[in-house]
DNA sequence: GAGTTTGAAACT
DNA sequence: CAGTTTCAAACTC
């Protein structure tokens, strides 16, 4: 069984977070949930992930879409095609005629102003319709397509020059099967009273292959809310994000689909998923976060000794957990990697097998298991826990008085988890005497020094397990509860400046007590919170006055970050996280709240970023979106003048070359007072790497669209620039080889 | 480099 | 959750 946990999602950074609720599991079909093949465990499966780069605006900004889970068994049963009814902005039903069709239904206030159930099917006269191309076994393509009425002129207040945005039609493939998707953005405000036109909305449309070839196929549509909702007046803008699932099995003949819309109203989406997966991303400085899976002891079952042998490596971290079932004993310094149990999985991508994220099964501790996406600078891990012990679903009492409690359970980092902490081998692991359970910590214990407390993993609700979340068939191993799983984010730093190498051992713990003004004193201590503080990291030769954010001063330290954390769970984890494919799909955790900037300055955080405003954003008068006339402006002027750097830099350096190279030679020269004349100088390979200068310049002229006089007056400057040059060289030409010369 | 602007975070 | 305050970074001159 795969330990799912929610939560867990939100603290994930955005490489995961931003697949837009890639990572809700599907729901196996029924009749494989209901009898799975008891001989043939079915294996942890990484649900087929597939970030498809496309972005569909589906709805307004103010669009509240609940989703529907209206696409029965039953519907799904009788229908052969896929067609899923949405409403927006609310989703209220969801059909499945034998079309293919996916139709989404607006509606107006009244979602269920006919007494049905949400999750009945409803097929709104005005409905809009989204033809999803690509799911169909048979390969019968299914296309999305917008209403007419999406297309008419957008009725936004304000000015709207930069918020009228175009209708982007773009093609999606599933499997290699295409899909239309239409993005539009201020054209869908529909009633809203939105200021500004929803930017982006992603449709992510994912197949799982079958296990077998009985074996269910699963799809996964979902769509995700509209960027830059700025400005919307409606509180219907809690509903940032929306995801829609279909999930498909195919069968070899007329395959019944079920088709299952999930609605994901956090921006982050929660991973609902059988894989728990761990993957920290950069901030700034991407090696100065670190997080740690913390599995505490469950009630019902034995505590865990986490051991967690980290590897150090800067940059991106990979964390992977493995908790053993209840019913095998914990086993502290388990260090050999026994790949058994790791599969390979593969993630099918959205476009064609280039998009397939393919699992790489990496020499991991059983039952766990690493998930490599290509091209993703971070790593999966899911965490398996043991199949032996069919008394690993608990349901989280927390009255447990099984002397087994105390059995320390192991959680071991693999060793390629990249961490900034100094490799330990994983025989020196230490196991730590069980803790009260009331509470939770982690502690760092090394071969050579004390167990040394990093930081607590208590007072982190967030990262709870959802139960109620969780997808059909979900167990958890640990049930939630008081400390059962924690997810502790250590400012990596702060690992990576214990002196021995170290291990962080994760387990309960009460040695934070909350009874402690803890903030008062984190802020005396600290003296508030700087950047470096911010970043994980210790103060080193900055400006700080009376500096307690060093190793000298590490209960305070200590206690400064339990305060942040307590304040803000998720203080230390990296605002921006980086897209797997690429930088436009990274993304601001909190979106930003600039007023005047118009989110085009470096106060933007997204600016600085350089990503785009997402709906998160509060931001007023935003002008950082894809369609932005004012950023695409900005864009291609720091393009221009970044290439017109470069290009001039590689001029230069040619010309110097060239210069350099003619004062090795040992040409005759005209002499004036015991050197070569400055115009000797001048060969063809100088003129010529001149004139390169000279062009680079009035290419970068014309590429920024210089008036002509501008341009001369560039292009001369450049001239004199190479000159100077030339006589500079041949000055000290002269004055180096005043004899040979 | 000083002064101003800006926005995130803290605070209420 | 919204308004206010603080303060350091970004920006301008």
């Amino acid at each position: 069984m795969d330990v799912v946990s929610p939560e867990l999602n939100s603290l994930l950074p955005d490489e995961i977070m931003d697949t837009e609720a890639i990572t809700m599991e599907e729901e196996l079909p029924v009749e494989h949930l209901a009898a799975p093949p008891q001989s043939e465990p079915e294996p942890p499966q990484v649900p087929m992930e597939t970030e498809v780069p496309e972005i569909v605006s589906l709805c307004p900004a103010t669009t509240s879409m609940q989703m529907s889970s209206a696409s029965t068994d039953a519907q799904c049963s009788t229908s052969s095609g896929t067609q899923l009814l949405l409403n927006l902005p609310k989703i209220s039903s969801v059909t499945v005629p034998a079309n293919h069709q996916l139709i989404i239904n607006k509606v107006a206030s009244a979602p269920a102003a006919d007494g049905k159930s949400p999750g009945t099917a409803v097929l709104k006269p005005e409905g809009q319709k989204l033809l999803v191309a690509g799911l169909s076994k048979t390969g019968q393509p299914i296309m999305l397509a917008l209403p007419h009425t999406w297309n008419k002129p957008a009725t936004t207040q304000g000015t709207g020059d930069a918020k009228a945005q175009p209708t982007q039609i773009k093609m999606l493939t599933t499997v290699g099967k295409p899909v239309i998707a239409v993005s539009s953005a201020s054209q869908l405000m529909g009633s809203s009273s939105t200021l500004q036109a929803q930017q982006l909305k992603t449709l992510q449309i994912t197949k799982k292959p079958t296990v077998s070839t009985a074996g269910p196929m699963i799809t996964k549509l979902i769509i995700t809310k509209a960027l830059n909702n700025k400005g919307l007046s409606s509180p219907a803008s809690v509903a940032p994000v929306v995801t829609g699932r279909v999930v498909t099995q195919s069968t070899p003949v007329t395959p019944p689909r079920t088709i299952t819309i999930g609605e994901t109203v956090s921006t982050v989406p929660q991973n609902t998923s059988g894989n728990s997966k761990v993957a920290i991303s950069p901030l700034k400085s991407p090696s100065k976060l670190t997080v740690v899976s913390v599995a505490s002891q469950s009630p019902n079952s034995p505590q865990k000794s986490v051991t967690l042998p980290l590897n150090v490596a800067l940059g991106q971290q990979i964390l992977t957990v493995q908790q053993s079932a209840a019913t095998s004993p914990a086993k502290a310094g388990t260090s050999q990697p026994n790949a058994q149990t790791v599969k390979p999985v593969q993630t099918v991508g959205g476009v064609g097998t280039s998009q397939f994220k393919t699992i790489i099964p990496l020499g991991t501790p059983p039952n766990v298991q690493q998930i490599q996406v290509p091209g993703s600078r971070f790593h999966y891990v899911r965490l398996v826990t043991a199949t032996t012990g069919s008394t690993t679903a608990q349901s989280g009492g927390s009255t447990n008085t099984n002397p087994s409690i105390q059995q320390a359970k192991p959680v071991m980092m693999n060793a390629a988890v990249r961490m900034s902490v100094p490799i330990v081998p994983a025989q020196n692991i230490k196991q730590v005497v069980p803790k009260p359970l009331t509470s939770a910590a982690q502690v760092v214990t090394t071969s050579q020094t004390p167990q040394r407390l990093i930081m607590p993993a208590t007072h982190l609700p967030q990262i709870q397990p959802n139960l109620t979340s969780l997808p059909p068939g979900t167990v958890l191993a640990p049930a939630h509860g008081s400390g059962n799983m924690g997810y502790a984010v250590l400012p990596a730093p702060y690992v990576t400046q214990i002196p021995q190498p170290a291990f962080v051992t994760l387990t309960s713990s009460s040695t934070f007590s909350t009874a402690t003004p803890i903030q008062t004193q984190a802020r005396l201590s600290l003296n508030g919170y700087c950047d470096c503080f911010a970043n994980g990291e210790f103060c080193n030769n900055c400006n700080c006055v009376n500096c307690f954010n060093n190793l000298d001063h590490e209960s305070e330290r200590l206690k400064a970050i339990k305060a942040c954390l307590d304040r803000n769970p998720v203080a230390f984890k990296p605002k921006i996280g980086k897209g797997k494919q690429g930088e436009s799909d990274r993304r601001h955790s909190k979106g930003c709240n600039c007023k005047k900037s118009g989110c085009l300055k470096n106060y933007c955080e997204c600016y600085e970023a350089k990503i785009m405003c997402s709906s998160i954003c509060k931001c007023m008068g935003c002008k950082n979106f894809e369609e932005s006339p004012e950023r695409k402006t900005l864009m291609h002027l720091a393009d221009a003048a970044e290439v017109r750097v470069q290009q001039q830099t590689a001029a230069k350096t040619k010309l110097s070359s060239q210069i350099s190279d003619l004062l090795t030679r040992t040409t005759p020269a005209v002499t004036s007072g015991g050197g070569k004349l400055p115009y000797t100088f001048v060969t063809k390979e100088v003129a010529e790497a001149t004139c390169d200068c000279l062009l680079e310049q009035a290419e970068q002229a014309e590429l920024t669209t210089q008036p002509q006089a501008v341009a001369e007056r560039l292009i001369l400057e450049e001239f004199g620039r190479c000159l100077r040059r030339i006589i500079s060289f041949a000055g000290k030409a002269k004055t180096d080889c005043p004899i040979n010369c």
